[in-house]
DNA sequence: ATGAAAGCGCTAACAA
DNA sequence: TTGTTAGCGCTTTCAT
């Protein structure tokens, strides 16, 4: 009864065309006239067919239904939390979840992509690295194949379902947080140049000082990166820097690209004998569970990675399941600011001020 | 000139039966007569024939190489450093890492394994589940048809190749540590029911009271888990039930499963106003990245996580390239502990106490 | 309990 | 540029 899968055989007939030439055209092989591609292309929509690299009955029967996704950094809890979204409703529906990270690099990304694809994942969740220079073949190839596939995160060039948060308008009001608390000298510890995220964070950034009357300079924006380690040596340039007599032009507030960055710098600030929040202010991004867990809990921008995973696996396994070609859904969820210990006024009124002036007095330089 | 890959062919022609006899060996029929099955066997290894699901010319030549990783939790950054580690010497080898989480689940775990071979896999280094009812049915299928694994845990029953610390000395060693700084009161907090390491964990921790003159009873061993929130519930119920008037009672020395557990705990400590280390000192394990980053440095039993990636990697690769089915190898590495800021002596002497006595002056409650 | 033969969906050689 | 033909390695009837 259950209508069989299309084959490469049926396509051909479709088409009206040899399966060779079909198998060309799934290859992207350059020795098809490009009328007979766009019929054979028309042929695979209208079937929906989705070529397999299984053989024998295989092909056919057993089927263990997966998805890949792809992340793009191991050490990152965000991905954790998302993962672990995609995979309630994932497992809930019979999938199973393979996880690849790219680590942020362009050449590994496409492995990855090519390889999932390979293997005959049923679909993908990607978070793709930015590159300008790069080449998406490999998410043309995904079209090509009918492999449905769903964006954590825009790229530029690629017509694809995606599942997101409004990045620009969150970070913007992230160091809004830090105006209305009184900050004048605001700062932004940047993500890693792979990371689009990073990138709107860093407009939202620039349109919060354009909504006030403080003047954006080039030292607002501080590249740090993804990590720890990345906000720890950050943090450690920028206030040993602005330590001593330059000490009254330090920021006294930063956002972060993302909470781990925002953990990496309060350890420097500690080690330099800041203390957080009544000399600098500190808001992290993602709001990872591990917020909670610090000493003096961080203030964060909320992202709903859990229901990002879910909404983006169901999306998927939607697209996976249904009998059309998939047209392309977005979704975007809110994010809120959690504002716990790491945020509070600056030490003094705005200007000028002698360090540990206003505050509790500190214990120990 | 490169040796062509046995192919069903050549184990039927080697052990004297058809093809279809060499299926049903793979696919565990149970209409095969031993003595053939073991004939089938025999071949297999002789020839170290390793099948493959992939069909057309698929099978003799297109082929990226790919590893599954089985962890058991996502959100563990003890897992991020060992896959960073796989996956450094897996990149030059031409590897892909895939991974997969049971999240502690045997049914899960039993999924997955199953999947990535149906994905073909070349090997696959696991962490598995404890679970005394499981069937190990799934390793047994990888030895059938030769897929090369090794694992980070132990389990009984199954003759594998092993990369791992000596837990249960390690173990032993982080609550002596807490022995010689004067504590007596000592708890430890463990593991998940499914991790085999958090069991030799426990055994180290008894064979340190065994070698003292402290009595371990009961008590000393307080469930708690794997994960932030579980340190922080034990912590919690623990710490509270024993306050106000039996506080005197109270451990003055906690080791855990791991960082995150401890860290869990530490957070309770705080806020049932219980200083670290001050009043209570807490050792963590595997010596996470972020020990680092707290206010008041982990005490940690190192773990190298990324060696022991390295390790497993080398090895697997080693066992996939080699022409001979492999013999299992065991590396044992060494844990080192690591001291910071979450230990130190005991509030008092030993006995009954008043808090903050002897210790340097805490600033304020 | 086993083997012969047919077939799976796909790719690759080679003609046309 | 395309179709024909010949596989690939495996699974699955169905006799025996």
């Amino acid at each position: 009864m259950t209508a069989k899968r299309p084959t490469i055989s049926d396509v051909a007939a479709s088409a009206g065309v040899s399966k060779a030439t079909v198998s060309a055209v799934l290859n992207d092989s350059d020795t098809v006239k490009d009328a007979t591609r766009d019929r054979v292309l028309t042929a695979i929509e209208l079937l929906n067919y989705r070529p397999t690299q299984l053989g024998g009955r295989n092909a056919a029967t057993r089927r263990d239904r997966a998805i890949g996704v792809l992340i793009k950094e191991y050490d990152n809890p965000y991905y954790a939390e998302v993962i672990a979204g995609a995979r309630s409703v994932a497992d809930a529906r019979g999938y199973t979840l393979l996880v690849v990270s790219s680590e942020g690099e362009y050449a590994a990304e496409h492995k990855a992509v090519a390889l999932l694809r390979g293997k005959d994942v049923d679909g993908l969740i990607a978070t793709p690295v930015l590159d300008e220079h790069a080449d998406l073949s490999h998410f043309f190839e995904l079209k090509r194949r009918n492999v449905p596939f769903v964006l954590l995160e825009e790229v530029r060039g690629v017509r694809a379902s995606i599942v997101d948060v409004d990045n620009v308008e969150a970070s913007r009001r992230a160091v809004e947080h830090l105006f209305a608390l009184g900050h004048t000298r605001v700062v932004h510890f940047a993500g890693p140049a792979y990371s689009a995220h990073s990138e709107e964070r860093v407009d939202g950034v620039h349109r919060a000082f354009s909504s006030s009357h403080l003047a954006f300079t080039d030292d607002v924006i501080v590249r740090a990166g993804a990590h720890l380690a990345d906000g720890y040596r950050a943090g450690l340039a920028l206030f040993r820097r602005k330590g001593g007599a330059a000490a009254a032009e330090a920021p006294t507030g930063v956002t972060c690209y993302n909470d781990l960055v925002a953990i990496g710098l309060c350890r420097a600030l500690r080690e330099l004998g800041r203390r957080v929040p009544e000399d600098v202010s500190v808001v992290g991004y993602d709001d990872v569970p591990l917020c909670d867990y610090l000493a003096v809990p961080l203030t964060s921008m909320h992202v709903p990675k859990s229901e990002m995973g879910e909404r983006a696996a169901e999306m998927l396994i939607r697209q996976i399941e249904s009998k059309q070609p998939p047209a392309p859904e977005k979704v975007y969820l809110d994010a809120a600011l959690v504002v716990r210990g790491s945020t509070g006024p600056p030490p003094a009124a705005s200007g000028a001020a002698a360090p540990g002036a206003a505050a509790p007095a500190a214990p120990k330089p």
